[in-house]
DNA sequence: AACAGCATGTCAAACGTTTGCCTAGGCGAA
DNA sequence: TTCGCCTAGGCAAACGTTTGACATGCTGTT
């Protein structure tokens, strides 16, 4: 079913039809003839074949989405809103997995250029993805990043504001009568953990407060390494910290684990807030005190920075971030009086 | 950077470029030839354009995965498990999603015939879809299944063992000791839903155990719907049966609520197993007890699937379900004799 | 010496669109 | 009538690959 059956239908030359059946061509036709190639193209279910013409365009109308891992819960709603709002300019979305592997990722970009994607929208970028990304944009296809920026380019980036994020964090625990505060820091090769990290610090020492500082960050945003930086603070830090700050709800999901294994209670003893409001955080024990970030939204205005690129083939269109907000649930408390109980329990792990 | 421009370099004809590039073709190309085109090839950065070769070879090395709803947190794994599957055999995913909306799939799915991608993955199919799969499948698209099929179609499809996982659920709370069951059952146009009933109510008929019906279903697989199915069987169920079975790990976080919201308490009123074992249903109080699906190994299936039609044009896999297991955790209890609280809570509510 | 057979390359026609340029009328103005 | 303009449509050259058909030169056989 090519442009010659529809025209050989019709009576016409396929030219004739191409341009019959595109909108931008459609006044280099006669509206009687349109009529009658349009009925044939409907009735035969002719459909443009998107190969060719991207071949002869050089558009494929595809933008690749390079996700760092697609388990990580919190990408889902991003890659909603890129799918979607991508879909509603027609285009649509290759997706690839990287694992966070800088080395797959290479790859992956080398195979995008070779599938002459019209954009990439690469979520979650370490520090060290620089050079590759360059390389990209040498080959001509813009880049637009998502979630995280990387310094040193000047890619458009759609973000949260992380030190916002920080921010409201190290607020909301110091409001709420903390004085001593520590975070669970994330992978440390992520912008956002040092974005996130200095909001909170900043925060905190200019309200006077102390913050005990973690030596060590999570090797991933996992329960797991929530765990281990947290068994840290209760293990060596004294005193503990009534405060804690989780770089990402699931590192805040394993400090619950950890805070409770130690016999010790969240929000009594420890108030505890995590990061992304992940899905069923809510519902959890305690529901999770958390700073949401606009994921579907996130993704929804990553898209659109690719479009406006495609679109006016001119100038990137400005970095954005946007703001997220506090989720007051009931891992967070106002600081109450030392809790003997578990100054008790310390002694006990010595 | 085409065949040509490495051809100049090389001194060749652009065809022995092409075919020095090609594994299957490269017995045609003297060794030596090989060597100084592949130097070349690296040293320029030439990338084959998948694009003219898609619209040459007829095949475009894509396939479309199109889901129900990205922000489901089950469709994740699946994904997950077909992209990576699909990555390693050279293509690549194209994603949509339909938000469960019939029209919107058959628009996704002419789309997808016009992109010529070489098959399509639709997960989560609705018992009506079949006639627009049809249409497909007369295009000479393959269509591949996965997690729901659709009666009346002969599509390959892999699924999990939803009678099976009825089936787990009843066993577990039959052995529990409870004779009075019930299920909140999915939407009605699934599949799944009807293949779970199904083995549910015929392993507690056949345990000489009693089912209480709940006369609705759930519109969608939602903690709301869980809520509304759960607060009938409260209002009205007398006695209230002791064991819950929620097709959904997400109705089930509702149920949840909505017993402690009746003054309940799981499990020692009531024992409750979802399906799914969604990520941190585990975390929630008290962790769910639930039926665990394989789903990335169930995309990676589907993957298979697909490729095996592909590579061997021939007759279509046969299709495979998957067995699911019991993940036992805290919602089930032993039935314990009827609780007074409980009794008194119930008149209470008349 | 003639020739079959083989190894290696070149040629050119596709694949299905898009699009600049050309042509054939029709029309109004001079 | 002649000219120029306009509209509508046809022509054919791309886009970058793939691949069957063909050309060339060489080897070994008779």
């Amino acid at each position: 079913m090519t442009l010659q059956d529809v025209a050989r239908a019709v009576g016409v030359h396929y030219s004739t039809v191409s341009r019959a059946l595109d909108p931008n061509k459609v006044w280099r036709v006669n509206a009687a003839t349109r009529k009658r190639v349009e009925a044939a193209a409907r009735r035969m279910g002719y459909q443009r074949d998107m190969v060719a013409s991207g071949l002869k365009r050089g558009r494929t109308h595809t933008v690749a989405v390079v996700v760092p891992d697609l388990g990580n819960p919190f990408i889902a709603p991003i890659l909603r809103g890129i799918a979607n709002r991508l879909e509603s300019a027609g285009l649509m979305s290759l997706i690839s997995e990287t694992q966070d592997d800088s080395e797959r990722l290479e790859r992956v970009l080398d195979h995008l250029v070779s599938r002459r994607v019209d954009a990439i929208i690469l979520t979650a970028a370490r520090l060290g993805d620089g050079p590759a990304l360059r390389r990209m944009s040498r080959q001509g296809i813009p880049v637009v990043l998502a979630v995280r920026k990387v310094p040193g380019t000047r890619l458009p980036a759609c973000t949260n504001d992380e030190l916002l994020g920080g921010t409201l964090a190290a607020q909301h625990l110091l409001a709420l009568g903390h004085r001593r505060l520590a975070q669970l820091r994330g992978p440390s090769d992520f912008y956002s953990t040092m974005e996130r990290a200095q909001g909170f610090s900043k925060t905190v020492r200019s309200a006077g407060a102390i913050e005990v500082m973690v030596p060590s960050t999570a090797r991933m945003p996992t329960p797991e390494e929530g765990v281990r930086l947290m068994r840290w603070l209760v293990d060596r830090a004294r005193p503990l910290p009534t405060g804690v700050f989780a770089h990402h709800d699931l590192m805040a999901l394993g400090a619950l684990a950890a805070i409770r294994e130690q016999g010790l209670e969240c929000p009594k003893n420890v108030s505890l807030i995590g990061f992304h409001d992940l899905p069923q955080v809510d519902r959890v024990t305690p529901p999770l005190t958390t700073i949401r970030q606009p994921g579907e939204e996130l993704g929804r205005i990553a898209a659109e920075m690719a479009l406006a690129i495609l679109n006016s083939a001119g100038a990137p269109p400005p970095s954005r971030s946007l703001a997220p907000t506090l989720v007051v649930r009931e891992s967070t408390a106002p600081r109450g009086p030392a809790s003997p109980r578990a100054a008790t329990v310390r002694k006990s792990r010595r």
